[in-house]
DNA sequence: CAACTCTATTATAGACTTGTGACGTGTGGA
DNA sequence: TCCACACGTCACAAGTCTATAATAGAGTTG
């Protein structure tokens, strides 16, 4: 069961400051092929959330700085992530307190590391079916410029022309246009785009790049979209 | 938020014995400012219904003296009100029964709070409306093009000549004609229609989809309705 | 400018996907 | 029991993607 999905690999931010279970909760979801950011402590964590603007968020509510309910209210002020939260065992109370936050699940400590595995694809398939799963941007669609991506209906245009994408060129290009103006390292990319298999030759990178900018019009001359940055990799005008 | 106070305030009548998911639906619902009213087993449930006739009715599956589904029955034998229903993890069954019944959605626990919210926003908003909406949905028949699908009835038809669709078949395409525009991995359609069941192999969306477009007489040439998207999955166009 | 490093471009073999017909199993009714 | 039906799985051919090698070109440094 190749386990593809055929989609950029979805992140998943853990902020969680005791390492005997940010090290297994890490392992657990990488190994199911997610992409998995780590912070230690409630500033840091929502830090991460807006650097990496993840799918998924698994926030623990004992937290150094700030705790766990604090972030739950800024992130969920700030974008529509879910949120599952840790709770200690007899923090019955807070469990209340997480859902009227916003938090979208919760789970007790000690717990089944499957069981969260399983709580984890059901929210994320449940962002990914509802009709709030757009509401970062406007409709699912993102667009810069004449270029418009439905990311939804996996379709792209260029001033209203239909665009046809391969597959990793839709993922490349969406990940770049969702976010103008991020450099991101080819290692960056293959991380995200390729997931978990690791002799990807970072050359491969360009290539795509390269088709991609055909794609779009900009084969020739100088490209307008998406700019090399020598020694380090691309970066995407918005 | 509160945008809904023109008219009267909603209400919203929720059954449910578990407090530990009454309190923050009810909490969450009255700070969207809708009117909530509970009832904790399915006598009690109907009584409120009588009584307050809500705008909006959540029920849960599993209740004392009396379950959701009769009481789902009864309701709907009574009158129109929107009924959601919430099922436990593992009582997929009861989605199809749930529909079938009469209940106008479903919600698997555990949900996302959010979405929740979304999805009695919704419906309320679909209520009001529900005299000749034209955005293709009319009273549970969905529409695009020469297709119909009368979702209660489970009956579809092609150009008003009734089609003979299998079970999976109509799920299927319910589910595509519900969504028009948007794209669905195998996995996402195999949660949806075959409820979880890993073991399920992929190529089975395949054949199954080969059998509607064969049926929408498709079979030949290039899908109309139902486009490959290469690498990803499918999409049906609206 | 020479040497070196990094990137663009192209072609291609091999891997991966999908459409399709056929088959096997389980189920419920006659 | 026999039969029709639903449906999951398989196998194979035809297409489509894509990773990579090879080469050329562009940029940088001293």
């Amino acid at each position: 069961m190749t386990s593809d999905a055929r989609q950029q690999r979805k992140t998943v931010l853990i902020v969680e400051d005791e390492d005997n279970l940010l090290a297994p909760l890490t392992y657990n979801l990488e190994r199911e092929g997610y992409r998995v950011v780590t912070a230690t402590d409630g500033g840091e964590g929502l830090e991460s959330a807006r650097e990496e603007s993840p799918d998924l968020v698994i926030l623990d509510i004992m937290l150094p700085t700030m705790d766990g309910i604090q972030v739950c209210r800024i992130l969920r002020s700030e974008s529509g992530v879910p949120i599952l939260m840790l709770t200690a065992k007899g923090e019955e109370l807070d469990k209340v307190l997480g859902l009227e936050m916003g938090a979208d699940d919760y789970m007790t400590k000690p717990f089944s590391m499957r069981e969260l595995i399983a709580r984890v694809k059901a929210m994320l398939r449940r962002a990914e079916l509802s009709p709030a799963s757009t509401d970062g941007r406007n409709g699912g669609v993102i667009t810069s410029g004449d270029l418009s991506i439905d990311v939804e209906a996996r379709k792209a245009s260029l001033d209203g022309v239909p665009i046809k994408l391969k597959p990793k060129e839709f993922d490349l290009l969406t990940l770049f246009a969702g976010h103008p103006g991020k450099a991101f390292t080819r290692d960056d990319i293959l991380d995200r785009i390729w997931g978990g298999k690791d002799n990807i030759d970072r050359r491969t990178v360009d290539v795509h790049v390269r088709w991609i900018r055909q794609k779009l019009g900009e084969g020739d001359g100088a490209p307008r979209r998406i700019i090399t940055i020598r020694g380090h990799g691309y970066r995407f005008e918005g």
